[in-house]
DNA sequence: CTCGATCCCTGGACGC
DNA sequence: TGCGTCCAGGGATCGA
């Protein structure tokens, strides 16, 4: 599933094999996942993609008006705006499933490839997606910037001071605060769990109640996890592939997650999964002990849920 | 403010 | 082999 390592992963790829290029059409299939399925037909044909980079969870390609060919030509002129910020931007969410990557034309479209942009090289960037639970938009502007500031900090790169302040101002459970992107932009179940474990903080810890030394050793393993699975690519739990198609190498260095009932690396106890922030929380029951008065989260046992599901399927 | 519950969606795992 | 059922999870949304 891709959290920020995969992301970044995908980004670079993207970046060294697309950046550059520019659009010439864009089919779309499914769309449910599109803000706004029509800008993106009428807007993005024409434009070049400048440069990508990640965002968070997102990938923004940024895009340019200027002609691919003629970069400078006469731009930097007298009354040209200073280097404006983005201005620009495909914003793109690869939800769980979700994947970015250049193909040749030749090669088969595969059951979910829902969105296909044809480049001025031949190649086509497709974007598949089984789940839909990615997200897609087209952003100008005040939107596009207004859409970013929801987001909180970089993990990478916030300070410790700015990383204390988040997380000690709040009464929610850490791993919530760590999953909720408007704290943190770009951390998921994994990672969030792998960071925990490294701090030996349980997960229904109230941010408010973390030792500062606490918060602080969060932060920099936090940090060094992220870093590390950059390095080695990501971590390939699904069916993640960077945008070359290879998997990346970090899922064999998890330490809690999908580890439920085997031993913990550091003392040997079972490992235990409960969920947290709705999610299921991998954590080891010695080295982060259940904090005093934390309300219990309760597993399962009262709700037995059968639902229906009476759905549409929207398609264009 | 914070929480859980619910929904979106499909493939994979598992039981029979 | 082939069903049915459950589960995974990021994020939006709603009600408690």
């Amino acid at each position: 599933m891709p959290e920020l390592p995969e992301v970044e992963t995908v980004a670079r790829g993207l970046q060294s094999s697309v950046a550059g290029r520019r659009i010439l059409a864009v089919t779309l299939r499914k769309t449910d996942f599109i803000d706004d399925p029509a800008a993106i037909e009428r807007e993005l044909p024409g434009r070049q993609i400048a440069r990508i980079e990640r965002f968070g969870k997102f990938m923004l390609l940024q895009l340019a008006t200027t002609p691919a060919q003629s970069p400078p030509a006469s731009w930097p002129s007298e009354n040209s705006p200073p280097v404006e910020p983005i201005a620009e931007a495909l914003l793109v969410h690869l939800g769980m499933t979700g994947h970015l990557a250049p193909h040749f034309p030749e090669q088969p479209l595969t059951k979910h490839t829902h969105v296909t942009f044809v480049l001025d090289d031949g190649r086509e960037l497709r974007y598949t997606d089984a789940r839909r639970f990615g997200r897609m938009a087209y952003l100008t502007g005040a939107a596009l910037a207004s859409e970013l500031e929801r987001f909180g900090a970089d993990p990478l790169l916030v300070t410790k001071e700015d990383f204390a302040q988040r997380i000690r101002s709040s009464r929610s459970r850490i791993k919530a605060l760590l999953l909720d992107q408007s704290v943190l932009r770009g951390v998921g179940n994994i990672y969030a769990d792998e960071a925990l474990w490294k701090a030996k903080i349980h997960p229904a810890k109230i941010g408010a109640r973390l030792a500062g030394q606490e918060v602080e050793s969060l932060r920099k393993e936090l940090r060094k996890i992220l870093l590390k699975a950059i390095e080695l690519r990501g971590s390939s739990i699904s069916d993640f592939v960077d945008a070359g198609g290879v998997p990346g190498d970090y899922q064999q260095h998890h330490k809690v997650y999908g580890r439920e009932g085997r031993n913990c690396f550091r003392c040997g106890t079972k490992i235990r999964r409960i969920i947290a922030a709705g999610r299921g929380s991998h954590f080891c029951p010695h080295c982060q002990p259940t904090p005093r008065g934390a309300r219990r989260s309760r597993r399962g046992s009262s709700k037995k849920t059968k639902r229906n599901r009476p759905r549409a399927t929207s398609n264009r």
